[in-house]
RNA sequence: CGGGGCGUGGCGCAGCCUGGAUAGCGUACCUGACUGGGGGUCAGGUGGUCGGAGGUUCAAAUCCUCUCGCCCCGACCA
């Protein structure tokens, strides 16, 4: 493609509203405009490489039995109705109305619709598996869209659906999408960690996230430096406590007085004893009501992991009015003696001979207190955030360290969640009938895109990973009026193109430098420098994006060597 | 949804506080000449009615009210 004819508005400036890297350099590379909040328009440069992704995507689905689909984005409330979402799936779900007055969504996911044809066309355990993919274009009413590509409310997703006769199936499709995944976004050229997660809204037992390691990730990631344990933070188990060995004699409750003094800090700090020593009492609203959560002061509770724990469908922080409203004790002073909340523990919490808590009236706490002699806990468990540096639950000397992730891909285990609200059946080998198994399995295509641009860029522009890059290689003549340099930079267009690399000639009037700074920008991998000094010595210039370097190869014998360079890359 | 910020040619910004004549600068764009290995030089041009509506005033980009949009932080979230 000749650089003249393509529509490739680049920028010297970034918009001011864009903030990440990825975000600057697709609007400045030409590859995206914004059109409202998280919706953007996708230009010529920034589609090549999504078509890109999505091949990659589409090979290694291919390789793994997935057969592509394509599903309608607009969907009937009724089946959202039957599965149960319409209500659950909240505002992020997009309503609409037709012209009849007919309720429909913009589909966010496509579990229901799947599911629905599945139900219908399934019968027998022999049809069993099935894997079934799509890349189409998704739209989640975000609260709070940010960062481009990155959390778009409309964004390209492949999403893929599986459905089995029983557990053990599901697991090996499972186990071949993560390795189908892996070898996506190895080929993206992304460096990335898979890692446990917690399944969240969409359901099932089992589910890991594909992370690419960014600082701008929205996502924090806990890994042992020893074993491979990785976990998203919401998910990461802490180690079990071990207890203390306290020798002093247990003492009596006291209640003490602490005037106005009620955040951790400023009690341990009143009372001179280590943030450790005080327990807080953290109350959540779920569907279920209010509990209190307790956790050691030195730590922050895990909404996910108590979520878990309580077995609830969501639970969240409590805010001030609603606890002055159901305890009618101002936040700080709460406690869990005398409570009239289900108590759950962090097991920390539970080992401790002693703790200092809030007294449940203002201004005063109590100290020495006791769990089982002092207050009831209805369950301990897990439920702290796990923090950098501390012991890996699953092996001896590991330590955790934390990181900021881009989640690009993530799979889930699903069970019969909407198998059984849909009743998705078939007849089994001793003609029973039996709810399918699904699993479903998703990657950001616009976001993997972004992902590799967080990943790969310098001062210049981006660094596009071959295999994704809009263009391989540019070929750039010094001055393309001059006959013998405008005959060589065709010749070697040509040759490339001939050869099935896709190559740019910036065949535009402008100074080479300006087509430096371009090329460098879109992050094309390969520069072909054409000029008439080097054509008379027989020679062009090549010239590394990544790495800078630059070396002269043969002309015309050019295009063994191009490979060659191409192959390295 | 809470907090903060911003809307002025395509992009980046100044002007607003303290109202005043043709709304300014950089860049981009067009024309011509020169130049031709890192966003080149010179000359001449095109393009905005200041997010929108209403108000105050002799006079509004500037002051007031309402409204729309965008961005950031938080809450939220496959």
């Amino acid at each position: 493609m000749r650089y003249s004819k393509l529509f490739i508005p680049t920028l010297k400036e970034s918009p001011a509203e864009a903030e990440v890297i990825s975000h600057q350099l697709m609007v400045r590379a030409g590859m995206i405009r914004q059109l409202a909040a998280g919706i953007y328009s996708i230009l010529p440069m920034g589609l090549r490489v999504l078509r890109k992704v999505e091949n990659i995507i589409r090979e290694e689905m291919n390789r793994i039995g997935g057969q592509e689909v394509f599903l309608p984005s607009i969907q009937p409330a009724e089946l959202w109705k039957e599965s149960g979402r319409w209500d659950f799936y909240g505002k992020e779900l997009l309503r609409l109305k037709d012209r009849h007055d007919r309720e429909f969504c913009y589909g966010p996911t496509h579990e229901d619709v799947i599911t629905d044809i599945l139900r219908k066309e399934i019968k027998s355990y022999r049809q069993l598996p099935v894997l079934l993919y799509q890349i189409q274009t998704k739209f989640r009413d975000e609260v709070r869209p940010r960062f481009g590509m990155m959390r778009g409310r409309e964004f390209m997703m492949k999403d893929a659906y599986s459905f089995h006769a029983g557990e053990e199936s599901a697991r090996e499709t499972y186990q071949d999408t993560a390795t189908a995944y892996s070898n996506i976004f190895r080929r993206c050229g992304l460096e990335f960690k898979k890692v446990e997660a917690d399944s969240g809204t969409i359901g099932g037992n089992l589910s890991h996230e594909f992370m690419v390691l960014a600082n701008s990730g929205e996502d924090a990631v806990a890994f042992c430096d020893s074993c491979d344990y990785a976990s998203n933070l919401e998910k990461s188990e802490a180690r079990d406590p071990v207890p203390e060995n306290d020798e002093t004699a247990a003492q009596d409750l006291k209640e003490v007085a602490t005037p106005g003094k009620k955040s951790v800090e400023e009690v341990c700090q009143f009372l001179s004893v280590p943030s450790k020593a005080l327990v807080k009492t953290i109350l959540f609203d779920t569907d279920q009501g209010l509990v209190a959560a307790l956790v050691r002061g030195d730590r922050q509770v895990n909404a996910v992991k108590l979520k878990n724990l309580l077995d609830v469908e969501w639970a969240q922080p409590a805010d001030e009015k609603l606890i002055a409203q159901k305890v009618g004790v101002p936040v700080g002073y709460v406690g869990p003696v005398g409570l009239k909340l289900k108590i759950y523990a962090d097991r920390e919490v539970a080992l401790m001979k002693s703790m200092i808590v809030g007294a449940n009236k203002p201004d005063a706490h109590f100290t020495d207190v006791q769990p089982g002699r002092d207050f009831k806990i209805e369950k301990p468990g897990d439920v702290r955030l796990i923090e950098e540096n501390e012991p890996c639950p699953r092996c001896a000397d590991g330590k955790y360290g934390v990181k900021r992730g881009i989640e690009v891909g993530h799979i889930f285990v699903l069970g019969t969640k909407y198998s059984s609200a849909l009743n998705a059946t078939f007849l089994n080998d001793q003609g029973k009938e039996n709810l399918m198994v699904m699993g479903c399995y998703g990657v950001g295509v616009g976001r993997t895109a972004a992902a590799a641009i967080e990943q790969n860029h310098d001062d210049k522009g981006i660094v596009w990973p071959l295999p994704i890059a809009p263009f391989q290689v540019v070929v750039m003549p010094v001055n393309y009026s001059t006959d013998s340099v405008r005959e060589a930079s065709d010749h070697i267009y040509k040759t490339l193109w001939d050869q099935g690399i896709d190559a740019l000639l910036d065949d535009r009037s402008d100074r080479l430098g300006v087509k430096f700074k371009d090329a460098e920008l879109i992050g094309i991998p390969l520069q072909i420098i054409v000029g008439p000094k080097n054509l008379d010595s027989g020679q062009v210039e090549v010239k590394i994006r990544k790495t800078g370097e630059s070396r002269l190869v043969p002309y015309p014998d050019f295009s063994g060597e191009i490979r060659n360079i191409l192959n390295d890359l």
